[in-house]
DNA sequence: TATAAACATGTATATATTGACATGTATATA
DNA sequence: TATATACATGTCAATATATACATGTTTATA
């Protein structure tokens, strides 16, 4: 479906960036619904590039550095709108690790099913902690921004995440529970 | 990391199953975490074969169908019970190409955008409304179960997966409600 | 008894993704 | 000024996944 297409395009359309900055917005801003390696961004530029999507010239960085700078064409914004404007029937169930683990866990003695809950609701914890450190160190800029804004939207997909990983937490205490009460 | 042999073996461990079972299962039970197609399937049993996790004997349907009904060996349940005492670090979010949609949508009329919000929204509360009728038909058979068993692990995934559904629901709500205030 | 739906098993091709390999520059700091 | 870290761009090989192609049997039902 070339969704990274679009990743790409709807980054470069809010601004002119290089590969590498790509590959940093990717693996900090988008981390919570989208990312990719470098080694899928640079061949995807090219890509696009050789589709008249997006364009690039070359800055120096210092004396010798060559970094190119993409910014989108009229094309590529074209096609990114006309993505954008698409409603999409509803995508499969992400895929979970832990689930199918959990899934399967029942032939585990009780205490190893117990450690395994104990580890990932740690995590989780520790994750939504950063999570919504972010939320509050940069609230103030996002959701004051009345009218709808690329800051509006990155406070409502953070909260999102957010939402997200408590109810992923409430699960596990609730499992934890659960366990608890069955063996 | 061969998610798809462990999900195959510990379908296989709780019962002897022939790939088309394995299919059902995968896009049924555990659709919620865990699929795939039969064309990644039937190479992977091959290949489980070949490596001397499962075996199968050929079982006749009828006067000439045959199938191959596959268990697990012993080889194979270590392997499966090896990787089902590893604890993992946290998996990286997953993917989420409507997040991402709503991530760049600001350049949208702020009426496509509610459409793409309401129409997410009614498609997740059939999606949690299927789940919840799942879980009221099985629940008896599932919970009341009150030691740890398979009837059990598949009660508690369901439970997560409706939490899941919930909370998506609970995002587009505040989500449509705060672009009705911001536009 | 014709027919559709479900059962059953594969392969082929294209795309997507990961992790390793490979190279070199610029900048901050010890 | 040595050194580590960040900047910067690429390729390659292996794995994973999706979609289409391909074939044949059995069972329920109209």
């Amino acid at each position: 479906m070339r969704t990274l297409k679009y990743a790409i395009l709807g980054l470069i359309n809010r601004e002119a960036m290089t590969g590498y900055d790509l590959s940093k917005v990717f693996n900090k801003d988008l981390v919570n619904f989208w990312y990719a390696n470098h080694s899928q961004i640079y061949p995807e530029l090219k890509k696009l590039t050789a589709e008249g999507l997006i364009t690039y010239e070359i800055v120096l960085q210092g004396e010798k550095l060559e970094k190119k700078l993409y910014s989108i064409t009229d094309i590529g914004q074209q096609d990114l709108f006309a993505w954008l404007a698409t409603i999409d029937p509803l995508e499969p169930t992400p895929k979970d690790i832990f689930r199918l683990k959990a899934f399967f866990m029942e032939s585990l003695p009780a205490q190893t099913i117990l450690d395994h809950f104990e580890s990932q609701l740690s995590q989780r914890l520790e994750k939504v902690a950063k999570l919504e450190n972010t939320m509050s160190t940069q609230a103030c800029n996002l959701k004051k921004s009345s009218k709808i804004s690329p800051e509006f939207c990155d406070y409502l997909v953070l909260k999102g995440a957010i939402m997200r990983e408590k109810t992923y937490i409430s699960w596990l205490k609730e499992c934890i529970a659960e366990i608890g009460e069955s063996s």
